[in-house]
Parts: C-alpha cells; structure tokens; sequence
DNA sequence: GGGCGGGCGGGAG
DNA sequence: ACTCCCGCCCGCC
C-alpha cells in the first residue's frame, strides 16, 4: 500500500501522519549510505548518515563492502545500503586532506571522545602533535592515554586524521589498522618520519629559530622553514623557554605537566 | 635506554 | 553507582 493509498483511509493516513513527522525522505532517515572511494593509500569505504560521515574502513581492512554493511549495523544499528554518488565534499576533503567543511555524524560518541577528535581534525596534513598534546588542549592535561584510547575509537579514520597524533618521542605510535598504515599515512602527506627519526636520536623533540626566538614541533610548518644556521634543536619546551624561547602560535607546543 | 608506575576516561559487569 | 581493568601514552629512573 502506498502512502497516498494509505491517504484514503483515515486511519492508516493518521498513523503515516505520525510515523512520518520530518520532511526528508522517510527511506533516507533510517538507511545509511556506502561508496567505496580512493583514499591517500588504498581504498576506503565510507559510510554517511542525512548528517554525514559516520564510518570509515580501508578496504584493505575487511573482507568486501558486504562485511562493511554488516560491521556498520553492527555498530550503529541501522541499515546500509550503497549510494548512487559519494557525499558532496568526501572527494576534495581526501584529496587535501582537510576535513573541516566536512559534515560528520559523531552522535554514538561521548563529549570527550568528540573533542578529541574535534581537536585531532585541526592538525594540519603533514604535521604531527603529540597525545599529550592533544590532552592538554581539549583541557585534561593528563587524560593521555585517554585520549589514545578514544582515537583507537576513531570511526571515521583517515577523514579525522588520527593517525596525525604520535607518540612524544617521535615515534607513530600504535594506530587501529597498525603502526604500518599510520605511517603510509603519514609518509603519503609527506611527513618527514625519517628526520623526525634523526631528531629522535639526537633527543631533539622541539625546534626552534635563534632569529625570532619561536619554538615549535619539528613538523610544524613554521619550524620547516627554519634555515640550519639558525635551527636549534630541544629535548624539552622548559629547556627551550629557559633559553628564552615562546612556544609558536601555531603549533601551541605544550608545557610537559610535571615539569 | 628499556622498563615501570602514574595517570585518566571509558566500558563491562 | 561502584568497582575493576584496560588503553594508538609519558617521563623518569
């Protein structure tokens, strides 16, 4: 029976009345929508809801779109069925690595597990920050391993760029699809892990300008255009500010909480 | 320089 | 509500 079937008998229009209260699509309220896309290192399957991004997972990472469908109900308790095109803004947001104008649907999530994410979001592709820097913007200096708790939790990978937070000594860090995607990932936005690494080794965990007395992380964009004459390396920020250096503006390096 | 315990939020009973 | 227990950690011995 059809709804406007339904229409000529008053109580059948009654209840379609009430079961059907908002003005999109009755079909498109309840069933969520997959494409398959390429990402920055193989396939992705992306699933949205009528308020965007829900669920990520590389392709690679289960068995075909069919085992996707059915984590996703698994998780989120609603159907899902393929779109005829990808969201508006999935493609250039892959493409830049920017997600901001992206529209997500992070309802399942707590408000800490959002303003981790949120935070995460606003590291630029290319750069990394540490856990505990992430803890320490959203307002729980010491929530570290929390933080990296909620990123494993991340259902929207590589859009919400997780694997952007590494561990404080410069290593990537563990990552939901394991250490090796993250740092694909990261290699792909043109991070420069081996560098990083070299740092690493010489205990240089900050980098600062002698000329404008700014210190940042060694990935930030400001710290890369540093000249070698100039660049001064830290193995702390107390050590860089005892030396009379102020954290960037930009990449807001914190202040280690038991210093 | 590797191991250890502090530390916090979340989730399962 | 109140345990536990665990985690993409961190920095110090």
């Amino acid at each position: 029976m059809t709804i406007a079937e339904q229409n000529h008998d008053p109580l059948a229009g009654a209840l379609a009345r009430l079961a059907v209260p908002a003005p999109t699509s009755f079909g498109d309220r309840i069933v969520a929508r997959w494409v398959e896309v390429d990402g920055p290192v193989g396939a992705l399957y992306v699933a949205f809801t009528e308020l965007g991004v829900a669920y990520v997972r590389p392709a690679a990472t289960v068995a075909g779109a069919g085992e996707f469908a059915e984590s996703f109900r698994n998780h989120f308790g609603r159907p899902l069925r393929a779109a005829t095109h990808p969201l508006a803004g999935l493609l250039p947001a892959l493409r830049s690595g920017r997600s901001r104008t992206l529209r997500f649907d992070l309802r399942g999530l707590t408000d800490f597990e959002r303003a981790v994410l949120l935070k995460a979001q606003q590291i630029p592709a290319g750069q990394t920050r540490p856990y505990g820097w992430v803890a320490s913007e959203i307002g729980n200096p010491g929530a570290v391993r929390a933080v990296g708790s909620a990123l494993g939790r991340n259902p929207v990978p590589v859009l919400i760029p997780c694997h952007r937070v590494v561990r404080s000594d410069g290593r990537p860090g563990q990552y939901v699809f394991g250490s090796a995607l993250k740092e694909s990932l990261l290699r792909a936005e043109n991070v420069n892990l081996d560098e990083v690494r070299a740092l690493a080794a010489e205990r240089v965990f900050f980098v600062g300008s002698d000329t404008t007395g700014v210190v940042c992380f060694p990935t930030c964009a400001h710290a890369r255009r540093i000249t070698t004459p100039h660049r001064r390396g830290f193995r702390n920020l107390r050590q860089a500010v005892e030396s009379g250096y102020r954290p960037c503006r930009h990449c807001r390096p914190a202040v280690p909480e038991s210093a």
